[in-house]
DNA sequence: TGTACATCAGTGAACGCGCGTTCACTGATGTAC
DNA sequence: TGTACATCAGTGAACGCGCGTTCACTGATGTAC
């Protein structure tokens, strides 16, 4: 056994620097990138990738999975429920939801036209809040909120984790459908937060 | 000038039948069709389709746009302001964003690996709310009814009207990459509508 | 230490396939007489 | 009415291209002696 010097920089193995290098460049805006594409961004003959994945579905799905699980690593924890004012701590949610979105969605849209390389992706465990899920993430931590008497014991909290979970979508969805850049408005998560707290209904003037 | 018989059904022009089957084929689930499959589905040769569209983007993109405006003439039209109580109105609103985006979500999606039939799509009028797009439309509404009275004069209604934009989308969404049937829950538009009126804090018991 | 050999990760030209697109051809229909 | 001709929408085999994938080959490195 004597492996030829690999073009993979640093520590990483030539698996770890194909993966890398696909995720680099899925995580640009456009189409998926071809086998070459990745072959020739990593250094490498393109025959190399199938030593070390089964295909092209399947490097690219370690890809996404890396990709996601990477941009959640810079987010931070999730805020902790009841160790803050209900407010700060779900805009700090808001916000995490918006970066999440907004570096995963060109991916993800990228991905959506291969329904092969989903399916491998589904089959890896969830990348997001230990396999929950964002959406589920947040709905959990509104429902710790509400269990601490913090919102309303009415409240349909699914409902609420869809729309600001939604709405995180909807403000990178049109930039990728448009193709302009995204640009999230000033105070957003703060906006978002005040509205599902307390509703845009008309209330008696102070 | 003397024209074979040609396959549209109907009083169609044969530039319609064939807009028409691309549209339906569209509207599928996956990812877009081939010339091939236009022209098998709407009984033609291939090389016809070159007779009445300048390409493949131009014939995708005209029918993205006949499918967005046919899906959003079984709509009917939205509610008018001030005609109704604010919370049933906004329910239809929310109802008609739910059945817009389960019926074009799919075609757009499939369509996002394709930019340039974006570029052309966006070359065309937008076909929803006479050019307005239904964010706009939605919120052009919820101003509308603040003007009333009728709603919070301090809301930020441009981030409500995201919000709801945004649910619609996440109720879709997921299943597209998940590659599951769309379910809207029962009773999602009038939760939404609620919870954006009313707010999920907590409050005084009555 | 020096030499011959075995290993096997990496190489990249070549293959097969499906795609969008082209264009010489077909034949049903309108027209001229 | 009947016949010969012109028109041109429709036809579909063929083309060129880019893609994912293969596999006989290369050559740097570890091992045996």
């Amino acid at each position: 056994m004597a492996p030829r010097k690999v073009a993979a920089a640093g520590d990483q193995t030539l698996r770890e620097h194909l993966i890398t290098t696909a995720e680099r460049l899925l995580a640009r805006r456009g189409a998926t990138p071809t086998v070459r594409e990745i072959a020739q961004e990593a250094g490498v003959a393109t025959g190399v990738l199938y030593n070390h994945f089964a295909d092209k579905e399947d490097l690219l799905a370690l890809a996404l999975h890396t990709h996601v699980r990477s941009v959640e690593a810079t987010l931070g924890a999730p805020p902790e429920p009841g160790a803050d004012a209900v407010e700060s701590a779900l805009t700090a949610f808001v916000e995490r939801g918006l970066a999440l979105h907004e570096a995963i969605l060109p991916a993800f849209t990228a991905l959506l036209a291969q329904p092969e390389v989903l399916v491998r992706f589904r089959a890896l465990t969830n990348p997001t809040a230990d396999g929950r899920g964002l959406r589920q993430e947040l709905a959990d931590f509104l429902r710790a909120e509400q269990s601490l008497g913090r919102i309303d014991a009415a409240a349909d909290l699914d409902a609420a984790a869809t729309m600001i979970i939604g709405a995180c979508h909807e403000v990178v969805l049109p930039h990728l459908y448009g193709g302009t850049e995204v640009v999230v408005p000033d105070g957003l998560a703060a906006t978002v937060t005040r509205t599902v707290l307390h509703g845009i209904g008309s209330r008696p003037a102070t």
